[in-house]
DNA sequence: GTGCTTGTTGGCCA
DNA sequence: GTGGCCAACAAGCA
């Protein structure tokens, strides 16, 4: 589930709860995959006593820092999610870490465990926080740096070129969808197929998706929701996606969904043009 | 049983 | 070396 503003969401739901508090206990289950990398038993040991300063959110992933040069990394994989619980939570099966402050429980749970903890010890930030790609919304995602990567990438489906992390880092299936319908864009097109205006529409694009997302999933600008998508409007693809017999928000055709770069893919048809017949027909 | 699943990685091949 | 594809990871659900 966890894209860009799902990501966030969980972020701020542990953090809205729990910045400034002390952490009195840690509940884990140390064989579960999430800490492949790290050593659960150290992190049991290290966290009580220490507070929790702050966190943010990059990406598909989160950083938690603690007092005491502590930081605690979370990707969400698959079907990894953040809640909070009173703190006598007792962990379910596939609550794999369990914080427990003064107030609260904040648990991670993940069923599939494509998820991921990591510890990490220093004054700075650890290694891999830094080397996340920089943010769609930042100064650096501009037009031209789009360009180049279509152009790097030219053989490959925008579908499959919009999961890259490197470039576009946060964008996850549906947003990719999401991005593509909007743009008019097929998602079987070649990245090396668009025009300048295509890819400047689809940069635009990127970014209105995200900022949008941030906004009505995670509350960015103001409240946190109190669930997930409540906010997300009718008028996106992204609650027409999965239902049989969904149609295009815009033109009311029906949806097509197929496999395209490995992932279930769905889009408009006659609004984004099969380049099977005609790459661009205006 | 079958066939899915909002993610990432490493191996294979051109 | 670079780029593209795909199976594997694991567990639940319909």
């Amino acid at each position: 589930m966890p894209e860009l503003a799902e990501v966030e969401f969980f972020r701020r739901r542990w953090a809205d709860a729990a910045h400034g508090q002390r952490v009195v206990s840690v509940a884990l289950h140390a064989k579960a995959k999430i800490f492949r990398g790290s050593d659960p038993d150290v992190i049991a040991h290290a966290l009580p006593g220490k507070r929790l300063l702050n966190s943010e959110a990059a990406a598909k992933q989160m950083l938690f820092r603690f007092s005491g040069d502590l930081w605690l990394g979370i990707h969400l994989g698959m079907t990894g999610e953040l809640t909070v619980q009173p703190p006598t939570h007792a962990p379910a099966k596939h609550d794999h870490l369990v914080v427990v402050t003064t107030k609260h429980a904040l648990v991670f749970s993940d069923h599939r465990m494509f998820g991921r903890v990591q510890f990490h010890e220093g004054k700075d930030a650890p290694a891999w926080w830094s080397e996340i790609a920089p943010p769609v919304l930042g100064p650096e995602f501009t037009g031209k740096a789009v360009a180049a990567f279509l152009a790097r990438r030219r053989r490959a489906p925008m579908k499959a070129v919009l999961l890259m992390q490197e470039r576009f880092p946060g964008i996850g299936n549906w947003m990719a969808d999401e991005i593509l319908w909007r743009a008019g864009i097929h998602p079987r097109r070649e990245a090396g197929s668009l025009t300048p205006a295509e890819t400047k529409t689809l940069w635009r694009e990127c970014r209105h998706v995200a900022r949008a997302a941030l906004e009505k999933i995670a509350g960015v600008g103001g409240k946190l929701p109190p669930d997930l998508n409540i906010h997300i409007p009718d008028t996106w693809l992204f609650h027409h996606r999965w239902e049989d017999g969904g149609r295009c928000p815009k033109t009311g055709v029906p949806l097509i969904r197929e496999e395209i770069g490995g992932r279930t893919t769905c889009w408009s048809p006659g609004r984004q043009k099969d380049p099977g017949r005609k790459a661009h027909a205006k």
